[in-house]
DNA sequence: GATAAGATGTTA
DNA sequence: AACATCTTATCA
């Protein structure tokens, strides 16, 4: 049970958003922890057309040039919320959007990024809280180690700009990716 | 199985 | 007007 530490996030996004892949997802709600590993990343970073910090900093984009480990939280077609992970020293942009979990505790329907955050009950409250540490009630654990050709990287989903970046992140054979294209 | 459309509100 | 989504409907 080692809680990840801000020097895991405080890296380059790409390889925050593999190694992230295995770790715990870990959610306090109303007394009871609810637990998913993540099996599914896409990375974000400064320099990237899709990212929401690539104009410069706004409102909404602050959060990923703060401090690694926070999280950010958006809302998205108005129905949704996504989870990412601040990298990057702070003052870079960066982050990892959380795509799919594999279910431990009572959860269900965790493959999909909007899924995950509803069922999770993650919402724009949980925007820039700190992430290091069980305090805030979402926290990241080291659990499972996955070796490097257990990794499948595609170009991300959902996205117009930069679509062909190869920066989606997924553990070969998991049943609870999004809906994938190999 | 694939593809299309609709729901819905925040953002710049 | 676009959007880092999901569900339902309509094909096959």
């Amino acid at each position: 049970m080692s809680i990840l530490k801000r020097d895991f996030y405080s890296r380059n996004t790409l390889e925050v958003a593999k190694e992230l892949l295995g770790c715990k997802l870990n959610r306090k709600l109303n007394g009871r922890v609810y637990s998913g590993i993540i099996v599914e990343t896409e990375a974000y970073t400064q320099d990237d057309p899709a990212c929401h910090a690539y104009r410069g900093r706004t409102p909404r984009s602050a959060t990923l040039f703060g401090k690694p480990g926070l999280a950010y939280v958006y809302f998205i077609y108005g129905m949704y919320h996504c989870l990412n992970f601040v990298t990057e020293p702070e003052d870079t942009a960066g982050a990892v959007l959380i795509r799919a979990l594999e279910p431990i505790s009572p959860l269900s329907n965790t493959n999909g990024p909007g899924k995950l955050c509803r069922e999770m009950k993650i919402d724009r409250e949980l925007n820039e809280v700190d992430v290091t540490t069980q305090k805030s009630g979402l926290w990241v654990e080291k659990y499972l180690e996955i070796p490097p050709e257990n990794v499948i990287t595609t170009g991300r989903i959902g996205i117009k700009a930069a679509a062909d970046y190869p920066w989606r992140f997924y553990i070969k054979g998991n049943s609870f990716v999004s809906r994938g294209k190999a």
